[in-house]
DNA sequence: GGTCACACCTATTTTAAGCCCTTCAAT
DNA sequence: TTGAAGGGCTTAAAATAGGTGTGAC
């Protein structure tokens, strides 16, 4: 890359056009430094790229603004506001929006990712101010396809070559767990379930906490966590009254969407509690399971750093220490070669027993799916004889050519005539 | 009772109050216009020209407070899903497995032809079976893409309605038999479910 | 080229067969070797077909023109799948091997000439390449979003798998909590070796616990 | 209103893990 | 009433290409 100079950041001269972005930045390969600032700001003249950077910061949009781009606007706005953002949000998001429709490919998409987009740009503004707002909800509000949003929050992402931050989990257990209707007595919650919304949010927060150490959380959907969450917290608050009462019911009563996979993470959820009360000494003699551990939640929690840190240690040395043991075990867990492979099969008992296992992933507690780990390694060179015989198993014979004839023109004609007046 | 899902097409959720089914219609097609949406002043959205309301959730009073805390997020309605199709496809009995494997020796790997064939079969569902089988029974596709049979339109579409008729009588007979604990029926009792 | 020490060493008789691409410095070898699942590749028969013919003799063949405006034929051996255009273009996809791939498109121009097209077989090119590989320890994808922004798309709301945008070489990774990695975009097996080489120490900084 | 230049649907392959749906079997 | 199981979708890449949505000229 001569001429190109070299990285701010770090001094290197790998300097690379990356056309993962909207116009072709320079990227230090090495550090990942945008050395060339793209579209928004600047007033870039590179050779071929000199689209209308001009980018109105104009405040009314006085200018031809094309009636696709004005609807646009006032969807962003009227997201907004249903949402209640902060005043300065709502310019923000207008901004994203005006940016996106200046890109070529964005003006000639269809009118309903452009309805999206507004979506989009309301989304990564709240994402930029720590503004806890889930996908979901923005789908909601727009009855629009998830699929769409997703496909459309990417592009726009890429292509304005934005720093999105995650969606804050903390926060948005404040206010989603606060949405829960349990903070008073009511005809649907009788009083022994009506809980004191404070203590609830603690709670809530360190089992959250608890599932992101223990990895729960991670490559998940985050809010089917913090419902799981806020049930155990609920319930181990006062166990006694609580524990008959399903995640289903808590959810119902609470007037809260059950989400989905919330089941799944409340079971691990108590595998991970469960395994916490076995490092206690005295939680061990009371042989617990998933029903009865919810009553000691609150002694788990105290000391869940160093349960924790435990279980993690524990597992570790179980293994062996050190990473050539963690694949070596790794291995003789039949994570695919021929030679173990056979072994493996022996066990098709569906959960391997993994009973030291060390704190993991619970996709990676899962039994080894066998499918190809071995590539029958070919000698194909592409270079072979194709035998006449072999293509020939692929031709049809006369009689099936007239046979299938037949049948297509019998499609055709029930197809051609599907409402004979 | 349970929030009401709907359509195949796109399930949506709501809270309570007023649902409107309306609105789907609206959206289902043209890439005209989604509803639009709009503030009331109690915080409802209201969609233009029909004027739907959604009730949304949310903490009144101190909310539109700035910094760290009242925000708005809804516990209600906020399913991830809530506007995606649906792409659930009955699963194949044995005997209709079998259907599939005499119509592969004889139409071969036309998917949309061997859709003609299984009447309440999309062609997607087809392609999806053929990779299954591909993966798991890869000898039966070999077999069968091998041992041509004549392609008789009409005999197959006797068979099969032969054999789905069937599997619906035993069905329906297992349903009825299920207080008694069926169990020694030998043969091929596979749970067999159309319908 | 030193033999790249395999996966699984048991393997290493046949692993020694197939082609290897020298590797970075044996000092910081991961002793990994992503395996090829996907090979998609390109052929011009340079000849204007007649796709209703070819659909109509070819058991192995389906033309829905309404649909989709190419014949969709599947060969068993190699089990491979491709796509032939009216223009003569022809894509082939599912081999697991460049060789695999190219004596399979090989078999699609043979099927075609036996119908009684003058198909060549000009330009054979490998346009991608897919591989899968699994570094065998939990990573922490807030982690890597966090520090390597620039490069990351991490979405779990969307998608579980965090997606790494690699600049040199120019491969696209999806990363997973599991450790399984799936490496694509490739023209050359060499990228994908480089690609992971390149990824393997980063991932090896976000195990986290 | 026509051209132009995109988008983007249909389709093919393959892996990863999660989500979401239906069905059916135990409790 | 609960779960488990099975299946198909999501994401990335890449070529192929007609038909049509889209908006600016």
């Amino acid at each position: 890359m001569p001429g190109r100079g070299r990285c701010p950041d770090c001094g290197s001269a790998e300097l690379v056009e990356d056309s993962h972005y909207s116009q072709n930045q320079l990227v230090c390969s090495d550090c990942g430094c945008v050395v060339t600032e793209g579209i928004l700001t600047t007033t870039f003249s590179d050779e071929g790229n000199l689209r209308e950077v001009t980018y109105s910061r104009s405040t009314g949009e006085n200018e031809q603004v094309s009636r696709s781009q004005q609807r646009g606007l006032r969807r962003v706005r009227d997201l907004c506001r249903v949402l209640q953002l902060p005043p300065t949000f709502e310019d923000t998001a207008v901004a994203y929006y005006q940016q996106a429709h200046q890109l070529a490919g964005i003006r000639t998409a269809r009118l309903q990712k452009k309805e999206v987009l507004a979506g989009c740009c309301v989304l990564i503004t709240c994402r930029q101010r720590n503004w806890p707002l889930t996908m979901g909800t923005i789908c909601t509000l727009l009855y629009a396809d998830l699929d769409v949003f997703s496909g459309t929050y990417m592009q726009i992402v890429k292509l304005l070559g934005l720093d999105v931050p995650s969606l804050c989990l903390v926060d948005l257990v404040k206010t989603y767990c606060s949405s829960f209707k349990l903070f008073e007595a009511s005809p649907s919650v009788p009083a022994k379930y009506v809980e004191d919304k404070e203590k609830m949010l603690s709670r809530t927060l360190q089992l959250v906490e608890l599932a992101d150490e223990t990895w729960l959380v991670t490559g998940r959907h985050p809010l089917p966590v913090i419902t799981a969450a806020t049930f155990l917290a609920w319930q181990s608050l006062r166990p006694s009254d609580r524990l008959t009462c399903s995640l289903a019911r808590f959810c119902k009563l609470a007037n809260v969407d059950l989400p989905y996979p919330a089941s799944s993470r409340l079971q691990e959820l108590l595998a991970v509690l469960l395994r916490m009360a076995e490092q206690l000494a005295w939680l061990q003699v009371l042989k617990l399971d998933k029903r009865s551990v919810v009553k000691h939640i609150g002694d788990l929690l105290q000391h869940r750093h160093m349960l924790v840190r435990k279980a993690f240690r524990d597992g570790t040395a179980e293994m062996g220490a050190g990473e050539k043991e963690l694949q070596g075990q790794g291995q003789g867990q039949g994570l695919g070669d021929e030679d173990v492979g056979s072994s493996s099969l022996e066990l098709p008992a569906g959960k391997r027993p993994s009973s030291p296992a060390l704190l993991l992933p619970p996709c990676m507690l899962k039994p080894p799916k066998r499918v190809c780990p071995a590539p029958p390694v070919s000698m194909v060179t592409g270079d072979e004889d194709i035998s006449d015989s072999e293509i020939e198993q692929y031709l049809r014979t006369p009689q099936e050519v007239r046979d299938f004839q037949k049948a297509q023109a019998a499609r055709q004609a029930a197809q051609g005539t599907p409402n004979p007046p | 009772s349970t929030p009401v899902r709907t359509r195949e097409q796109e399930s949506k959720t709501t809270p309570d109050g007023e649902d409107n089914e309306e609105i789907e219609e609206e959206l289902d097609d043209g890439p005209l216009l989604v509803p639009r949406v709009k503030v009331a002043e109690d915080g409802s959205i209201i969609l233009d020209e029909e004027s739907l309301t959604v009730e949304v959730l949310r903490t009144k009073g101190p909310c539109v407070v700035e910094e760290n805390d009242p925000i708005f997020e809804r516990g209600s309605t906020t399913t991830y899903s809530s506007f995606r199709k649906s792409y659930y496809s009955k699963p194949w009995s044995n005997k209709e497995t079998d259907m599939f494997f005499l119509a592969i020796s004889m139409v071969g790997t036309d998917f949309s032809m061997i859709g003609q064939l299984f009447p309440h079969r999309a062609r997607i569902e087809i392609k999806n079976k053929f990779k299954r089988e591909e993966k798991t029974n890869g000898w039966r596709i070999d077999k069968a893409f091998q041992e041509k049979r004549p392609f008789d339109f009409d005999f197959f579409a006797h068979l099969l309605q032969k054999v789905l008729a069937e599997e619906e009588k035993r069905k329906q007979k297992s349903v009825k038999n299920q207080s008694s604990k069926e169990k020694k029926s030998s043969k091929s009792r596979k749970n067999a479910k159309v319908k | 080229s030193a033999q790249p020490s395999p996966e699984k060493p048991h393997s290493m008789p046949l692993a020694s067969i197939t082609p290897m691409t020298p590797m970075a410095p044996i000092s910081e070898c991961s002793g990994i070797v992503p395996q090829l699942q996907n090979i998609v590749s390109t052929v011009n028969l340079a000849c204007k077909l007649d796709l209703k013919k070819i659909a109509l003799h070819a058991k192995n063949a389906e033309y829905n023109p309404k649909r989709f405006a190419a014949v969709i034929m599947r060969i068993r051996e190699p089990r491979t799948t491709a796509l032939i255009f009216s223009s003569g273009k022809m894509v082939c996809t599912g081999a697991k091997s460049e060789e695999q791939s190219r004596l399979a498109a090989r078999k699609y121009a043979r099927v075609v000439q036996k119908l009684g097209f003058p198909a060549r077989f000009l330009d054979f090119t490998i346009q991608n390449m897919v591989a899968s590989c699994d570094v065998r320890f939990p990573i922490s994808l807030e982690g890597l979003v966090l520090t390597h922004q620039q490069f990351s798309s991490y979405e779990p709301e969307l998608f579980p798998g965090l997606i790494y945008r690699m600049v040199k070489p120019r491969i696209v990774l999806l990363i997973f909590v599991s450790g399984k990695v799936v490496l694509t975009g490739a023209k050359k097996r060499s990228d994908i070796y480089e690609a992971f080489e390149n990824i393997y120490p980063i991932l090896k900084g976000f195990k986290k616990a």
